[in-house]
DNA sequence: CTGAAAGCGCTTACAG
DNA sequence: CTGAAAGCGCTTACAG
């Protein structure tokens, strides 16, 4: 790697480094005649200013950082994609930072923003890595940041949603609709909000149609695959088995398919599966999974302007966003069997 | 926002603020005493030293930068999450830059170790984005450096890679294997060395096979759902049907499955589909897909292994690591309906 | 339109 | 064990 630095580019082209800079950042500073000069230079060199030594004088990193549990799954991919997107139009770069659920790593990325590696903070975790100060403001102690998805326990804080109960009731009443009244839930990872509130509307569904909460029904995974596949295991062990199960995430609910057929049951014949989330792969499974549509790409754009704004110096009015999900009827999903 | 400093935190314990960096970096050579007092000054105050000023003094950053094409894709998530943890090990931050295929994109992320934002970088697309001297050595020229999945055609740097032609050969010799004749291939994204050498796999086999070449059996694709749709679209509709078809990757040949059932072919009865890759969504179809296995977790490793040696100033003989592809039978190839 | 100079926040060789 | 000082590579208010 050559290291060629501001200073040789004002040697080369006879100016000085303050000239340099201006050709760079403010181009109409600079006489059509010198830009010209300095800019072969720095084609010649390959020359690209040292982001520490602009950041260190600016006080401006140009970044963002994006925390979330685990950036792999098909769900943060939709939200990612329209993050980056959004990001480049405002002109700032991303930093993905995969927290793999380690709190030491979720602060690590946090502390990018204490450092001044980034501007500012998208949060899809139900945790705040900053420490508040109670006689304090909290908006005055935090820097531009949003949180989504798991929603952080504080009311201060930006925030762009979906509501979860809504759609875990809907997702149910759908079932209730289907003539269903064995209607088995399959929960996300223990305490996280999102699980909480989908399980919320699953109760409460069930509660408005007249039918008891069984816990045995209700078991508990952690929104991957595997988890789905062994809690179908367990419910096809029950005596009373349902037919129909609501899976809380699209991966959980093409588990427990797989597990129907590893067992011969006939999806939706002999047990309806729905989803949530209408990750890009439910479509195209066999049958086509049932599910709860969040709005994904709405999801990472709403965040990165909400984000945006703030870093503008903006403080909106509006702290929370709630977008709308969308029940999308498949084939997963069928009467209940007679 | 507070901005703490670190001549605050040196005038919070008295002393200067040499000793304050000392206490940080270099526990050890400070005194008990004066290491408490900092610490303590520290924690009240939730001090971050600034990742420029630091970086800007010694020349490093501590981040290594992920070029992909598409960070949101299951092959790349798999190997994602090998790099990040490799990089933790070694005490590096993983910046992850999607491309989303535009040439601009590639050259921004290229321009972060330039720039001395990042210490190395990994490259999974088949462009580099530097410019080489031909008078200088190649090494010279470059940063620590690891290019993988898409070959760069270049001798002289370091690489990880697999046999994409052996693995097309495979893929096609399984299918010969089963007694088809009549075999498709679904193609990625024009071009791309992984698709050429995949190819030349496809037509190696079945020359040896005394089958001839037939055009029409070989379909553009992207790797992407939507052309492994369409693209087999295009072969029902042919005169002579293949009676098997090697998707170029998973997640066309999911595609594929999903065109055959849309038109009610049964697979593998009818037609036999075989992917490439074997991402996590590859088991869990129905059929089950058959697939060329890359170790998406040994590439990210290595990859990460391989840029760690040359951060630590090391130049390792070996340029290239071949990893071993796996033919993984499962549900969605079968025996030449007769 | 351009240059000299200050200063962003750190780290570290040097001196004591 | 600790401090004073230099300097990393930029940008920008100020002066001309």
């Amino acid at each position: 790697m050559s290291k060629v630095g501001i200073k040789d580019i004002a040697a080369r082209s006879g100016v000085s480094s303050a000239t340099v800079s201006r050709t760079l950042r403010n181009p109409e500073l600079v006489s059509k005649d010198t830009r010209t000069r300095v800019l072969k230079a720095v084609k010649e060199t390959g020359y690209k200013p040292n982001r520490f030594g602009a950041s260190l004088r600016t006080q401006k990193s140009g970044n963002v950082v994006v925390v979330m549990p685990d950036i792999t799954n098909q769900v943060n991919a939709g939200i990612i994609r329209a993050i980056e997107s959004e990001a480049h139009k405002a002109g700032y770069s991303v930093l993905l930072g995969d927290t793999q659920n380690q709190e030491e790593r979720e602060q690590h990325y946090a502390d990018m923003v204490s450092s001044g590696q980034a501007d500012g903070i998208l949060i899809f975790t139900p945790n705040l890595p900053f420490t508040l100060q109670e006689n304090k403001p909290v908006t005055e102690q935090l820097p531009p940041l949003v949180n989504s998805c798991e929603e952080i326990d504080n009311e201060d804080i930006y925030k762009v949603l979906i509501d979860n109960k809504a759609g875990g009731r809907a997702a149910v009443q759908h079932l209730l609709d289907l003539g269903h009244t064995c209607i088995a839930a399959v929960m996300g990872p223990k305490d996280t909000p999102s699980t909480l509130e989908r399980l919320a509307g699953y109760k409460q569904a069930l509660t408005e149609a007249n039918i008891e909460i069984n816990k045995n029904l209700i078991i508990r995974g952690d929104y991957r695959t595997v988890s789905g596949i062994e809690a179908m295991e367990k419910l096809l062990r029950l005596r009373h088995r349902p037919t129909a199960v609501f899976c809380f995430s699209d991966d959980m609910a093409i588990g427990a398919m797989n597990a129907l057929r590893e067992y011969d049951y006939r999806i939706p014949e002999d047990i309806s599966v729905i989803g949530f989330d209408d990750i890009s792969y439910a479509e195209l499974m066999y049958p086509k999974l049932t599910t709860i549509r969040q709005p994904l790409e709405d999801i990472g754009r709403n965040c990165m302007q909400l984000l945006v704004e703030q870093l503008k110096g903006n403080r909106p009015e509006q702290k929370v966003i709630k977008l709308p999900f969308e029940l999308v009827v498949r084939q997963s999903t069928g009467p209940v069997p007679r």
